[in-house]
DNA sequence: ATACCTGCAAACAATTTGCACAAAC
DNA sequence: GTTTGTGCAAATTGTTTGCAGGTAT
Protein backbone atom coordinates (compact mmCIF):
# COMPACT_ATOMS: atom_id res chain seq x y z
CA UNK A 1 0.00 0.00 0.00
CA UNK A 2 1.29 3.48 -0.77
CA UNK A 3 1.64 5.71 2.24
CA UNK A 4 -1.87 7.79 1.31
CA UNK A 5 -3.99 5.25 1.10
CA UNK A 6 -6.02 2.85 3.06
CA UNK A 7 -4.97 -0.74 3.80
CA UNK A 8 -6.52 -3.15 1.41
CA UNK A 9 -5.14 -5.53 4.02
CA UNK A 10 -6.54 -5.44 8.07
CA UNK A 11 -3.97 -3.64 9.43
CA UNK A 12 -3.60 -0.45 12.11
CA UNK A 13 -3.40 3.01 10.65
CA UNK A 14 0.21 4.25 10.41
CA UNK A 15 0.26 7.56 12.15
CA UNK A 16 2.67 9.05 9.71
CA UNK A 17 0.74 8.12 6.57
CA UNK A 18 -1.98 9.12 8.21
CA UNK A 19 -1.06 12.93 9.22
CA UNK A 20 0.73 13.34 5.34
CA UNK A 21 -2.87 12.13 3.56
CA UNK A 22 -4.74 14.45 5.93
CA UNK A 23 -2.02 17.26 5.13
CA UNK A 24 -2.37 16.62 1.58
CA UNK A 25 -6.01 16.52 1.69
CA UNK A 26 -6.23 19.98 3.51
CA UNK A 27 -4.21 21.52 1.04
CA UNK A 28 -5.95 19.90 -2.05
CA UNK A 29 -8.89 21.31 -0.73
CA UNK A 30 -8.02 24.64 0.54
CA UNK A 31 -8.07 24.39 4.11
CA UNK A 32 -4.81 26.19 6.20
CA UNK A 33 -2.62 24.35 7.82
CA UNK A 34 -2.20 26.17 10.74
CA UNK A 35 0.09 25.71 13.99
CA UNK A 36 -3.29 24.70 16.17
CA UNK A 37 -4.83 21.84 13.24
CA UNK A 38 -1.30 20.35 13.26
CA UNK A 39 -0.73 20.67 16.64
CA UNK A 40 -4.21 18.17 17.07
CA UNK A 41 -3.03 15.96 14.26
CA UNK A 42 -0.04 15.11 16.09
CA UNK A 43 -1.52 14.32 18.77
CA UNK A 44 -4.15 12.40 16.99
CA UNK A 45 -1.11 10.25 15.79
CA UNK A 46 -0.44 9.47 19.42
CA UNK A 47 -3.39 7.47 20.60
CA UNK A 48 -3.14 4.07 20.45
CA UNK A 49 -6.77 3.64 20.90
CA UNK A 50 -9.78 5.94 20.01
CA UNK A 51 -10.51 8.86 22.05
CA UNK A 52 -12.91 11.69 22.64
CA UNK A 53 -12.88 15.30 22.39
CA UNK A 54 -12.32 16.24 25.73
CA UNK A 55 -9.81 13.68 26.03
CA UNK A 56 -7.60 15.06 23.35
CA UNK A 57 -8.25 18.38 24.52
CA UNK A 58 -7.26 18.06 27.56
CA UNK A 59 -4.15 16.54 26.46
CA UNK A 60 -3.31 19.94 24.15
CA UNK A 61 -3.51 21.61 27.39
CA UNK A 62 -1.09 19.47 29.17
CA UNK A 63 1.63 20.11 26.28
CA UNK A 64 4.67 22.86 25.99
CA UNK A 65 3.54 25.03 24.01
CA UNK A 66 0.88 27.05 22.42
CA UNK A 67 -2.56 25.25 23.12
CA UNK A 68 -5.46 25.15 20.63
CA UNK A 69 -8.75 26.78 22.47
CA UNK A 70 -11.47 24.18 22.95
CA UNK A 71 -13.48 25.13 20.05
CA UNK A 72 -10.96 24.87 17.64
CA UNK A 73 -10.31 21.27 18.83
CA UNK A 74 -13.92 20.60 18.22
CA UNK A 75 -14.05 22.19 14.99
CA UNK A 76 -10.95 20.48 13.38
CA UNK A 77 -12.22 16.95 14.63
CA UNK A 78 -16.05 18.07 13.10
CA UNK A 79 -13.80 18.47 9.55
CA UNK A 80 -11.59 15.61 9.91
CA UNK A 81 -15.10 13.19 10.82
CA UNK A 82 -17.15 14.76 8.50
CA UNK A 83 -14.17 14.04 5.18
CA UNK A 84 -13.40 10.67 6.89
CA UNK A 85 -10.17 10.97 8.33
CA UNK A 86 -11.82 10.21 11.72
CA UNK A 87 -14.30 7.24 12.21
CA UNK A 88 -16.59 7.24 15.25
CA UNK A 89 -15.80 3.95 17.26
CA UNK A 90 -18.38 2.80 19.75
CA UNK A 91 -17.54 0.66 22.64
CA UNK A 92 -18.81 -2.63 23.56
CA UNK A 93 -19.74 0.00 26.78
CA UNK A 94 -21.50 1.81 24.92
CA UNK A 95 -19.03 5.00 24.78
CA UNK A 96 -18.35 6.83 21.88
CA UNK A 97 -14.07 7.45 20.65
CA UNK A 98 -12.40 8.62 17.11
CA UNK A 99 -9.79 6.67 15.29
CA UNK A 100 -7.67 7.80 12.52
CA UNK A 101 -8.98 5.75 9.49
CA UNK A 102 -9.41 6.84 5.89
CA UNK A 103 -12.24 7.97 3.74
CA UNK A 104 -13.88 5.19 1.88
CA UNK A 105 -15.40 2.42 3.16
CA UNK A 106 -13.72 0.97 5.59
CA UNK A 107 -14.99 -1.42 8.99
CA UNK A 108 -13.23 -1.56 12.33
CA UNK A 109 -11.74 -4.70 14.77
CA UNK A 110 -11.17 -2.85 18.41
CA UNK A 111 -9.36 -4.65 20.92
CA UNK A 112 -11.45 -4.95 23.88
CA UNK A 113 -8.39 -5.04 25.97
CA UNK A 114 -6.02 -1.96 24.65
CA UNK A 115 -8.52 -0.35 22.09
CA UNK A 116 -6.03 -0.69 19.27
CA UNK A 117 -7.86 -0.68 16.15
CA UNK A 118 -8.11 -2.58 12.90
CA UNK A 119 -9.70 -1.06 9.65
CA UNK A 120 -10.30 -3.52 7.08
CA UNK A 121 -12.04 -3.77 4.02
CA UNK A 122 -14.80 -6.49 2.22
CA UNK A 123 -17.23 -6.46 4.67
CA UNK A 124 -19.08 -9.73 3.03
CA UNK A 125 -22.84 -8.98 4.04
CA UNK A 126 -23.97 -9.30 0.42
CA UNK A 127 -25.85 -12.23 0.89
CA UNK A 128 -27.43 -11.09 4.44
CA UNK A 129 -28.11 -7.66 2.59
CA UNK A 130 -29.90 -9.86 -0.26
CA UNK A 131 -32.45 -11.62 2.16
CA UNK A 132 -32.99 -9.10 4.30
CA UNK A 133 -34.21 -6.36 1.22
CA UNK A 134 -36.30 -9.52 0.04
CA UNK A 135 -37.85 -10.21 3.37
CA UNK A 136 -38.31 -6.78 4.58
CA UNK A 137 -39.23 -5.01 0.96
CA UNK A 138 -36.29 -2.22 2.23
CA UNK A 139 -34.04 -0.81 -0.34
CA UNK A 140 -31.00 -0.74 1.69
CA UNK A 141 -28.28 1.43 1.34
CA UNK A 142 -25.55 1.40 4.29
CA UNK A 143 -24.80 -0.40 7.30
CA UNK A 144 -22.81 0.23 10.37
CA UNK A 145 -20.59 -2.64 10.93
CA UNK A 146 -17.62 -2.79 14.12
CA UNK A 147 -15.90 -5.77 15.80
CA UNK A 148 -14.65 -6.29 18.91
CA UNK A 149 -11.74 -8.92 20.14
CA UNK A 150 -8.43 -9.07 21.60
CA UNK A 151 -5.71 -8.60 19.60
CA UNK A 152 -2.57 -11.35 19.61
CA UNK A 153 -0.65 -9.25 22.50
CA UNK A 154 -3.39 -8.82 24.75
CA UNK A 155 -4.06 -12.31 24.71
CA UNK A 156 -0.42 -13.21 25.22
CA UNK A 157 -0.66 -11.47 28.41
CA UNK B 1 -43.80 -15.91 17.71
CA UNK B 2 -45.48 -15.55 20.94
CA UNK B 3 -46.84 -12.41 21.99
CA UNK B 4 -43.56 -12.62 24.62
CA UNK B 5 -40.57 -13.31 22.55
CA UNK B 6 -38.69 -11.37 19.66
CA UNK B 7 -39.64 -12.53 16.19
CA UNK B 8 -37.47 -14.98 13.94
CA UNK B 9 -38.46 -13.35 11.03
CA UNK B 10 -37.45 -9.87 10.63
CA UNK B 11 -40.30 -7.73 11.83
CA UNK B 12 -41.03 -4.61 13.82
CA UNK B 13 -41.12 -5.11 17.36
CA UNK B 14 -44.77 -5.67 18.42
CA UNK B 15 -45.74 -2.30 21.11
CA UNK B 16 -48.28 -4.54 22.88
CA UNK B 17 -46.20 -7.50 23.32
CA UNK B 18 -42.82 -5.49 23.98
CA UNK B 19 -44.28 -3.57 26.84
CA UNK B 20 -46.06 -6.84 28.11
CA UNK B 21 -42.43 -8.62 28.19
CA UNK B 22 -41.33 -5.85 29.75
CA UNK B 23 -43.49 -5.77 32.43
CA UNK B 24 -42.94 -9.55 32.65
CA UNK B 25 -39.70 -9.18 33.24
CA UNK B 26 -39.78 -6.26 36.31
CA UNK B 27 -41.90 -8.76 37.93
CA UNK B 28 -39.44 -11.53 37.84
CA UNK B 29 -36.28 -9.57 38.65
CA UNK B 30 -38.53 -8.08 41.80
CA UNK B 31 -38.51 -4.62 40.21
CA UNK B 32 -41.86 -2.87 40.73
CA UNK B 33 -44.37 -1.30 38.21
CA UNK B 34 -44.42 2.18 39.47
CA UNK B 35 -47.24 4.33 38.04
CA UNK B 36 -43.66 6.42 36.64
CA UNK B 37 -42.15 3.51 34.97
CA UNK B 38 -45.79 2.44 33.49
CA UNK B 39 -45.91 5.86 32.29
CA UNK B 40 -42.43 5.55 30.73
CA UNK B 41 -43.45 2.33 28.79
CA UNK B 42 -46.64 3.49 27.33
CA UNK B 43 -44.60 6.27 26.05
CA UNK B 44 -42.32 4.59 24.48
CA UNK B 45 -44.85 1.97 22.84
CA UNK B 46 -45.77 5.26 21.09
CA UNK B 47 -43.39 5.70 19.37
CA UNK B 48 -42.78 4.84 15.20
CA UNK B 49 -39.08 5.66 15.23
CA UNK B 50 -35.74 6.42 17.71
CA UNK B 51 -36.18 8.24 20.27
CA UNK B 52 -33.66 9.95 23.01
CA UNK B 53 -33.69 10.25 27.15
CA UNK B 54 -34.57 14.06 26.36
CA UNK B 55 -37.17 13.86 23.51
CA UNK B 56 -38.69 10.78 25.71
CA UNK B 57 -38.56 13.22 29.19
CA UNK B 58 -40.22 16.33 26.99
CA UNK B 59 -43.48 14.08 25.92
CA UNK B 60 -43.73 12.77 29.02
CA UNK B 61 -43.96 16.28 30.59
CA UNK B 62 -46.62 17.53 27.51
CA UNK B 63 -48.69 14.91 28.72
CA UNK B 64 -51.50 15.09 31.24
CA UNK B 65 -51.83 13.37 34.73
CA UNK B 66 -48.74 12.96 36.56
CA UNK B 67 -45.66 13.78 35.01
CA UNK B 68 -42.47 11.60 36.26
CA UNK B 69 -39.36 13.58 37.22
CA UNK B 70 -36.14 14.04 34.76
CA UNK B 71 -34.27 11.40 37.04
CA UNK B 72 -36.70 8.76 36.76
CA UNK B 73 -36.68 8.86 32.98
CA UNK B 74 -33.45 8.27 32.97
CA UNK B 75 -32.61 5.72 35.67
CA UNK B 76 -35.86 3.83 33.65
CA UNK B 77 -33.96 3.93 30.49
CA UNK B 78 -30.88 2.73 31.82
CA UNK B 79 -32.35 -0.40 33.49
CA UNK B 80 -34.36 -1.02 30.64
CA UNK B 81 -31.28 -0.57 27.76
CA UNK B 82 -29.08 -2.66 30.67
CA UNK B 83 -31.77 -5.32 30.12
CA UNK B 84 -31.80 -5.77 26.80
CA UNK B 85 -35.32 -4.05 26.34
CA UNK B 86 -34.24 -1.11 24.43
CA UNK B 87 -31.75 -1.09 21.49
CA UNK B 88 -28.81 1.78 20.96
CA UNK B 89 -29.75 3.11 17.71
CA UNK B 90 -26.85 5.03 15.85
CA UNK B 91 -28.45 7.05 12.55
CA UNK B 92 -26.09 7.59 9.59
CA UNK B 93 -26.34 11.01 11.09
CA UNK B 94 -24.50 9.87 14.02
CA UNK B 95 -26.86 10.81 16.24
CA UNK B 96 -28.01 7.84 19.25
CA UNK B 97 -31.52 7.10 19.95
CA UNK B 98 -33.47 3.89 21.73
CA UNK B 99 -35.55 1.30 20.08
CA UNK B 100 -37.55 -1.31 21.94
CA UNK B 101 -35.65 -4.44 21.06
CA UNK B 102 -35.52 -7.90 22.82
CA UNK B 103 -32.91 -9.39 25.14
CA UNK B 104 -30.68 -11.34 22.97
CA UNK B 105 -28.38 -11.47 19.86
CA UNK B 106 -30.55 -9.22 17.67
CA UNK B 107 -29.27 -6.83 14.90
CA UNK B 108 -31.82 -3.39 13.47
CA UNK B 109 -32.63 -2.52 10.06
CA UNK B 110 -33.37 1.11 10.02
CA UNK B 111 -35.40 3.44 7.80
CA UNK B 112 -33.86 6.61 6.80
CA UNK B 113 -36.44 8.10 5.86
CA UNK B 114 -39.31 7.71 8.87
CA UNK B 115 -37.44 5.50 11.59
CA UNK B 116 -38.97 2.52 11.49
CA UNK B 117 -36.86 -0.05 13.20
CA UNK B 118 -36.72 -3.87 12.04
CA UNK B 119 -35.40 -6.18 14.40
CA UNK B 120 -33.57 -9.51 12.65
CA UNK B 121 -31.52 -12.61 13.35
CA UNK B 122 -28.66 -14.26 11.96
CA UNK B 123 -25.76 -12.03 10.82
CA UNK B 124 -24.50 -14.52 8.62
CA UNK B 125 -21.38 -12.80 9.80
CA UNK B 126 -19.02 -16.29 10.64
CA UNK B 127 -17.16 -16.62 7.00
CA UNK B 128 -15.52 -12.54 7.93
CA UNK B 129 -15.16 -13.31 11.43
CA UNK B 130 -12.85 -16.00 10.40
CA UNK B 131 -10.93 -14.46 7.87
CA UNK B 132 -10.33 -11.60 9.91
CA UNK B 133 -9.30 -13.46 12.81
CA UNK B 134 -6.79 -15.74 10.42
CA UNK B 135 -5.49 -12.32 9.29
CA UNK B 136 -5.43 -10.21 12.34
CA UNK B 137 -4.62 -12.86 15.33
CA UNK B 138 -7.56 -11.69 17.39
CA UNK B 139 -10.09 -13.44 19.34
CA UNK B 140 -12.91 -11.87 17.99
CA UNK B 141 -15.81 -11.87 20.55
CA UNK B 142 -18.39 -9.34 19.39
CA UNK B 143 -19.63 -7.20 16.69
CA UNK B 144 -22.26 -3.86 16.24
CA UNK B 145 -24.48 -4.11 13.22
CA UNK B 146 -27.36 -1.94 11.98
CA UNK B 147 -28.08 -1.77 8.63
CA UNK B 148 -29.51 1.86 6.92
CA UNK B 149 -32.65 1.47 4.08
CA UNK B 150 -35.98 2.81 2.92
CA UNK B 151 -38.54 0.86 3.77
CA UNK B 152 -41.28 -0.36 1.36
CA UNK B 153 -43.65 2.59 2.53
CA UNK B 154 -41.45 5.31 2.40
CA UNK B 155 -40.33 3.88 -1.12
CA UNK B 156 -43.83 4.45 -2.69
CA UNK B 157 -43.91 8.05 -1.98
C1' DA C 1 -43.11 -3.26 57.64
C1' DT C 2 -39.61 -2.64 54.60
C1' DA C 3 -37.41 -2.45 50.61
C1' DC C 4 -37.50 -0.06 46.68
C1' DC C 5 -38.51 4.03 44.03
C1' DT C 6 -39.46 9.02 43.11
C1' DG C 7 -38.88 13.99 42.59
C1' DC C 8 -36.23 17.85 43.20
C1' DA C 9 -32.52 20.78 42.49
C1' DA C 10 -27.91 21.19 42.09
C1' DA C 11 -23.73 19.46 40.17
C1' DC C 12 -21.43 17.87 36.33
C1' DA C 13 -20.13 16.99 31.58
C1' DA C 14 -20.02 17.74 26.74
C1' DT C 15 -20.62 20.64 22.95
C1' DT C 16 -21.84 24.94 20.40
C1' DT C 17 -21.96 29.83 19.41
C1' DG C 18 -20.90 34.88 18.51
C1' DC C 19 -17.57 37.83 17.72
C1' DA C 20 -13.24 40.62 17.80
C1' DC C 21 -8.66 39.62 16.65
C1' DA C 22 -4.85 37.01 14.17
C1' DA C 23 -2.64 34.34 10.66
C1' DA C 24 -2.15 32.04 6.16
C1' DC C 25 -2.02 32.34 1.40
C1' DG D 1 -5.36 42.41 1.26
C1' DT D 2 -8.63 39.16 1.69
C1' DT D 3 -10.20 35.10 3.22
C1' DT D 4 -10.02 31.73 6.51
C1' DG D 5 -9.14 30.34 11.14
C1' DT D 6 -8.54 31.18 16.32
C1' DG D 7 -9.48 32.01 21.16
C1' DC D 8 -12.37 33.32 24.62
C1' DA D 9 -16.23 33.09 27.50
C1' DA D 10 -20.96 32.40 27.73
C1' DA D 11 -24.88 29.82 26.43
C1' DT D 12 -26.78 25.37 25.43
C1' DT D 13 -27.73 20.78 25.91
C1' DG D 14 -27.55 16.27 27.97
C1' DT D 15 -26.85 13.37 32.07
C1' DT D 16 -25.86 12.13 36.92
C1' DT D 17 -26.13 12.53 41.93
C1' DG D 18 -27.58 12.93 46.94
C1' DC D 19 -31.10 12.79 49.71
C1' DA D 20 -35.70 13.49 52.08
C1' DG D 21 -40.00 11.67 51.52
C1' DG D 22 -43.42 8.42 49.15
C1' DT D 23 -45.23 3.89 47.55
C1' DA D 24 -45.66 -1.00 45.94
C1' DT D 25 -45.62 -5.46 47.62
Amino acid sequence: MSVNEAPSRPARVNPEAWANAVRAAWHAGGLRATEPRLRVLKTITRYAAPFTAEQLYTDLLAAAGERPGRATVYRTLEQLHGAGWLARIHTQGGEAGYAPSFPGHLHHLVCTSCGIVIAFEGCALDELLERLAAQTSFAIEGHLLQLYGRCAACRKR
